[in-house]
DNA sequence: CGAATCTCAGTGGCACTGAAATTT
DNA sequence: CAAATTTCAGTGCCACTGAGATTC
């Protein structure tokens, strides 16, 4: 009985793991997409088909190959996103005719919908995470992460 | 060549993800992951094995339920890593005397000199991802995301 | 012919489930 | 017997590889 400490029901994380951003950032982000993925799969979809649909909402109608670019997803895994979207109703895929290599993707009215669904839980999904931020911090945080996301992508 | 416009290359993300905390946390969360265990893979760990190196070496000695409930694994995969880890000589593991049911496991020599390695690699990958900030943007976000992470543990 | 685009089958890592074996 | 701990086999998701088919 000696042995069994109080704090045995703590589990506190290592602090040589706490110190570490790296760390912290790969905890918060996995954790940030369970959240998505868990709101998202009451309507069948998942992060890559927000993704999608983003693209081409906020890009209009363009190739697979431009949509696996933009958005730094394997033009193989394009394929399956773009099937299930499809079934969904939400895209259309389309030979372009200039060019019959490429396979143009249109967003369709109810895939406009949807986005915009996708959108709000996501939405949600901040509050959840940012609740122990006050709305001046989440200014700097979402600020820092932009920086961050946009330095991935330059000259790596 | 007329339809292939200059920005082809340009390949920006879609604003209406870049509005999204919960979308840039999940990608640069997974970005330091990736780079995390690019580095880690070079000493056949990866990041999990740091992470109960680094409980072992703050916390001492302890059973595998508690690096599990520490650390949020799943128990079944602590012992896979346990396995890994004692194979590497690493961690050593011995049955409680006065709990049969559990085993306790200890941090070697080794282990001690291999953590701080990892660490090391960890920091130098805070290096890349941080780049872009200096000293005093980093603490921010290193504050604010210590904040989020204690959140995620606390009456989910 | 070489390169680009799309497609598909296969692979490996990782997290979770469910159940067995042992011990309390 | 019920619960706790460790272990293992199986499942599913996801990202990547490699190859083929078509078109430029």
């Amino acid at each position: 009985m000696v042995e069994t400490l109080h704090w045995a029901d703590m589990e506190e994380t290592p602090p040589s793991l706490l110190a570490l951003t790296p760390y912290l950032l790969s905890r918060v982000g996995k954790t940030a997409r369970g959240r998505i993925i868990e709101r998202l799969s009451a309507r069948e979809l998942r992060l890559w088909h927000m993704a999608v649909l983003a693209a081409l909402a906020d890009f209009g109608p363009q190739a697979q190959r431009d949509l696996a670019a933009r958005l730094r997803i394997d033009p193989s895994d394009v394929v399956k996103v773009l099937d299930e979207l499809a079934a969904a109703g939400h895209v259309e895929r389309a030979r372009d005719p200039a060019d019959r290599r490429r396979v143009t993707v249109t967003l369709t009215a109810a895939g406009r919908t949807a986005l915009a669904d996708l959108i709000a839980e996501t939405t949600a999904v901040r509050e959840e995470l940012l609740a122990p931020l006050d709305d001046g911090e989440r200014v700097v945080l979402h600020a820092l992460l932009r920086r961050l996301f946009a330095h991935l992508h330059e000259a790596d």
